[in-house]
DNA sequence: CGCGCGCTCGGG
DNA sequence: CCGAGCGCGCGA
């Protein structure tokens, strides 16, 4: 038999189809280890055929990797031909979403143990008297049966080999499977739904769309709605597929699914060993669990007859791949669906307006979930005029509104949190007598203080540099820090309120697999009284005894020059707002701006979404912005400047041929240097379009993949999250 | 005259 | 992507 062999090197030159021989019981979608070049590299069977034009005598054989099933199955290899039409990357490069990495490099495999039992009867056993550590062995199997032979060997070395040997016992070897969650405790809370919930899931397996919204607010229990549909799958035998952003997989949540679901799920996310990836996936694809949840990636799980999918926190920006390809979460999750004609499910509290814009219009179907379960108001929420503040000679961060919520707060026992998207003690540090700002000698961009270390950090490559003592450029001594960050906020705070004990969480302070988790706890466990932090603190976390929230300086992300800055703000003010008063406590949140007529900062302070919604939707088609039409950036970059420039020549070249071919499909189309014109030492270049017409994205993806040339990198991102 | 690295080509 | 193959540049 002939083997059509798709290599697994992600390069364009070697994306093609291969013919092997292999053995006659090949399956498609196998993995196999093909010798290639000198060497064996892992590969995939494509396809199966009698004949080839390929000499014959010239083909070699591939080694079947002993798989019990094939890895891709029909769906996978569709769904990896998808991808690759879309996003033009090498096929193998698709096909590797499919499995964990650890998979393919095959350094990791099953966990095999060993177990011992008696091949006969204990009365027929007969051993010399010397035996002692055989007849303990034997003694131990007759009174506690099959055992593992680790435990045995170590209790009574050499006592099993000595009987195997003599045929009195019999060793089996089986599958360990490895388990990351058996510490994991299970907390069985059965709850009743209420009528919203119940009408929301019936509306789900009701109606007829494919793609169901749930756009309730915080605490409407939409988890609940999620867990129930996926338990009704369960019951029809069906699988599902659970995706949440990756910061989402607390411990809280780990533990609920675990005890509804028990083996039935499997837990897919980058906290995991290789061993137990590589496990939970096997697990999803024998079928012996039905259920993935996790992050992005979990999209590509290896189920069969799905029953649903579930989009969590729709919105969410890492639901979109920042590496080639740049697949959409979505996209993946909506042909997932169709081919097995099952609902995806999207919720949030703050749909992304693309999303929601499709529900309002009919396309997907839309439920509102509006009360929250536990009757509990949403926290009040009060602007507090920075620019008054300033005015009064107030140059701090804290607002004497905010101030004085903080006292309240601390003297009634209850907890804060303060947030701030800037971590570092200050964002520049520039010269008061000539305006020299440090800046990062690998990227194009002024360097963080960083008090602590008592360093300068770029945020953009890591680099370190030795914090400066005078201006280089005149030597003056008087330097100005600008931009508070968290360091800073934190060493203000503690100076205000000396016996306050503070908790900072930002990139900086959650090193490590288990950071994160650590400062939350400690503040779960109310070992602080306030926590400071970045964008990181606001994602789902239970915090009952906290009451106050202190957004630090709402207009950061609103004036970035970015078509989503305003719809980005609202999600992350909601959701910020949404830690306090969780539980009896009355909550609040202090919202400080400099800008305090604005419209979205207005519409998230009185929770409305309508009409936030409405009022961005309204511009965004005055702009002709998204949805109304798609941005595509065309980044090329290289550590040479010239062939940066070079490169970008070519590819605007190709482009611009599109443009002028078929102008009425773009309502933009220009080249540039890159706002950041380095980073990490190499130099960016961009082609920036707007089209009208979709059809012309595949033709940007191939003049794209035809104009590139070595040393340059060219990649197309639809709809960035980030201009710079 | 030697090999050294830089580019080009092919891999089944 | 990676290694093989070959072309033109400097040292005794």
């Amino acid at each position: 038999m002939i083997a059509e062999v798709i290599v697994d090197i992600a390069a364009s030159e070697t994306d093609r189809i291969y013919d092997y021989l292999c053995d006659d019981d090949a399956v498609v979608g196998s993995r196999v280890r093909a010798p290639f070049g000198g060497k064996t590299v892992p590969g995939f069977i494509m396809k199966l055929k009698n004949t080839t034009d390929y000499p014959t005598e010239k083909l070699k054989k591939v080694i079947s990797c002993p798989d019990e099933l094939p890895a891709l199955n029909r769906e996978c290899l569709m769904l990896a031909e998808k991808i690759t039409a879309r996003y033009r990357v090498p096929k193998a490069l698709s096909l590797r979403l499919f499995l964990p990495t650890e998979m393919r490099t095959g350094k990791v495999r099953e966990l095999m143990r060993s177990y011992a039992s008696l091949a006969v009867e204990f009365e027929e056993i007969k051993l010399s008297k010397t035996a002692k550590n055989q007849l303990g062995a034997a003694e131990y199997l007759r009174d506690n049966g099959k055992t593992d032979c680790a435990f045995l060997n170590h209790a009574y070395p050499g006592g099993v080999a000595g009987l195997e040997k003599k045929g009195y016992v019999k060793i089996t070897k089986e599958q360990l499977l490895r388990d990351p969650y058996k510490t994991v405790e299970g907390e069985k809370v059965e709850r009743v739904l209420t009528e919203d919930q119940i009408r929301a899931v019936q509306t789900i397996e009701r109606d007829e769309r494919t793609v169901q919204l749930l756009h309730g607010v915080t605490g409407s229990g939409k988890t609940e709605i999620y867990l129930t549909l996926i338990a009704k799958c369960l019951q029809e035998g069906k699988s599902s597929i659970f995706l949440v952003p990756e910061i989402s997989l607390t411990p809280q949540m780990l533990s609920q699914l675990r005890a509804r679901f028990g083996k039935n799920a499997a837990i897919l996310h980058s906290g995991l060993s290789a061993g137990e990836r590589f496990d939970e996936w096997w697990r999803l694809r024998t079928g012996e669990a039905k259920i993935a949840i996790g992050a992005r990636s979990a999209v590509f799980a290896p189920l069969e007859n799905l029953g649903v999918i579930i989009v969590d926190e729709e919105h969410d920006s890492s639901y979109s791949s920042e590496t080639a390809p740049r697949y959409n979460t979505f996209d993946v999750a909506l042909l997932r669906a169709k081919y097995n004609n099952c609902k995806l499910v999207l919720g949030s509290a703050t749909p992304s307006v693309e999303t929601y814009k499709r529900a309002s219009e009919g396309e997907f179907s839309l439920i509102r979930l509006n009360k929250r379960i536990n009757k509990r108001p949403l926290p009040e929420i009060v602007i507090a005029d920075m620019r008054r503040e300033v005015r009064r000679g107030n140059n701090s961060a804290f607002s004497a509104a905010l101030k004085e919520e903080i006292e309240k707060c601390l003297l009634e026992g209850n907890q804060a949190i303060l947030f701030l998207n800037r971590r570092g003690y200050s964002q520049t540090v520039i010269c008061k007598e000539c305006g020299y700002v440090a800046k990062c000698e690998a990227c194009d961009v002024s360097l963080t203080y960083h008090r602590e270390e008592n360093c300068l950090k770029c945020h953009y490559c890591g680099g370190k540099y030795n914090m400066l003592s005078a201006c280089p450029d005149c030597g003056g001594k008087k330097l100005s820090y600008a931009g508070t960050g968290t360091q800073r906020v934190v060493a203000d705070l503690q100076k205000l309120y000396p016996t306050a004990r503070i908790l900072r969480m930002d990139n900086d302070t959650t090193s490590g697999k288990e950071g994160h988790y650590k400062i939350l706890k400690t503040f779960a466990e109310k070992k602080a009284d306030i926590l400071v932090g970045t964008q990181m603190i606001a994602k789902g976390h239970d915090f009952p005894s906290v009451t106050l929230v202190g957004i630090l300086d709402a207009d950061m992300s609103l004036h970035f020059s970015d078509y989503r800055s305003g719809e980005r703000t609202f999600q992350l003010l909601t959701q910020v707002a949404g830690r306090s008063g969780r539980a009896e406590e009355k909550g609040k949140v202090v919202l400080q701006t400099f800008d305090p007529e604005n419209d979205v900062l207005r519409f998230a302070t009185r929770y409305d979404y309508e009409g936030f919604y409405k009022n961005e939707i309204s511009l965004r088609g005055a702009m002709a912005f998204p949805p109304f039409s798609k941005i595509v950036r065309v980044m090329v970059t290289s550590e040479d400047d010239k062939k940066a420039l070079e490169g970008l020549r070519n590819v605007y070249f190709a482009l611009e041929k599109l443009y002028t071919e078929q102008t009425e499909k773009f309502l933009f189309f220009n080249k540039m240097r890159a706002p950041i014109k380095k980073i990490q030492n190499k130099y960016r270049y961009q082609v920036l379009m707007r089209i009208s017409d979709m059809s012309v994205l595949p033709e940007i993806y191939a003049a794209c993949a035809d104009a590139r040339e070595r040393d340059v990198l060219v990649s197309v991102e639809e709809n960035p999250s980030s201009l710079s």
